[in-house]
DNA sequence: ACATAAATGCAACTTTGTTGCAAGAATTTT
DNA sequence: AAAATTCTTGCAACAAAGTTGCATTTATGT
């Protein structure tokens, strides 16, 4: 236990560490892995990468934001099938918008193959223009007609973030 | 008074009346010019059966389904800038989906121009695929975080419709 | 280190959305 | 009621977004 701890701590302090010849920071690279290897998804060049740009965001991508901050360094259709890989295992979740455009957010809680249950209320601020996720507000119940069966309800708030005011 | 109830009565009759060479019911034709009159836009072989469209299928329609079920008759082009037109008047608001396809669906209270206010919660069904307006399930309060300011609020619950259960 | 299975990149293609401009309609004016 | 004016439409060309098949490369278990 103690040796365990002593190792975390070691590591920690060596900030950068290689894989696939790109370096990532310590925490993020334990959590890259973690995420691919819990997902049974082989640790490539751009899962790890494009896992990163969301753990170093924190807020929703679309799909052109991924390949731009990527440095253009991957394929057009790689970002695409990683994107879709990663929404079936339950690594990231989409986020409606009223403009056609996906925006794609990590899960925080562990969700299970297919079937989300991020319960949290999306925020999409209109002068940056950056989507969040509050994690700390639940979705409120919504009371449907006779007949209707709810399976997944999502809620975003527009308007003007924290930062912006 | 008596007049104009008889009127109205005879012409609800005379089911078939000619727009443009094209034919509408009685009841949506008014409406039809009603609602383009009232938004100071001239009538149109277009923009008329595109409202017609709206008006028969009671539920959100995608760009896609309304140039199929207009049967080709006008342009890719002339949709689009239809639509667009519409959603500036507040004709017709857009519902967020998180597949990318905007859906555009009539505004039944009067929206003033550019500020629309349909404060009631959409509806997306698994098995049918159509999306309803809930008119009289009003959108619920949503506490924000410190420092979030809202304007607009959209709530999509996904399930199955009373049609499909 | 090797074999196998999976992921990537490329090319070609489809779908979706945009813009400028000439021709055609609808509305207004006379 | 016809002419003038304004707005709308359709065409063409383009830009952006997304998909599919296939050969090559990469990751992983043995």
């Amino acid at each position: 236990m103690k040796n365990q701890t002593e190792t975390v701590s070691r590591i920690q302090f060596s900030a950068i560490i290689p894989i696939n010849d790109v370096c990532y920071t310590m925490t993020h690279r334990q959590q890259i892995l973690q995420i691919l290897k819990r997902n049974q998804l082989s640790v490539t060049d751009s899962r790890s990468k494009i896992l990163e740009l969301f753990l170093l965001h924190n807020g929703a991508l679309a799909h052109a934001d991924i390949e731009k901050k990527s440095g253009a360094s991957f394929d057009r259709v790689t970002v695409y099938r990683t994107l879709q890989t990663f929404v079936e295992k339950g690594i990231v979740h989409t986020i409606p918008t009223a403009d056609n455009s996906i925006r794609y957010a990590l899960c925080k809680d562990e969700c299970s193959e297919g079937h989300h249950h991020d319960h949290h209320v999306h925020f999409v601020c209109k002068q940056c223009g950056s989507t969040v996720c509050l994690e700390d507000i639940s979705v409120p119940e919504v009371k449907l007609p006779r007949g209707y069966q709810s399976t997944q309800v999502e809620v975003v708030v527009n308007g003007v973030c924290k930062d912006c005011k």
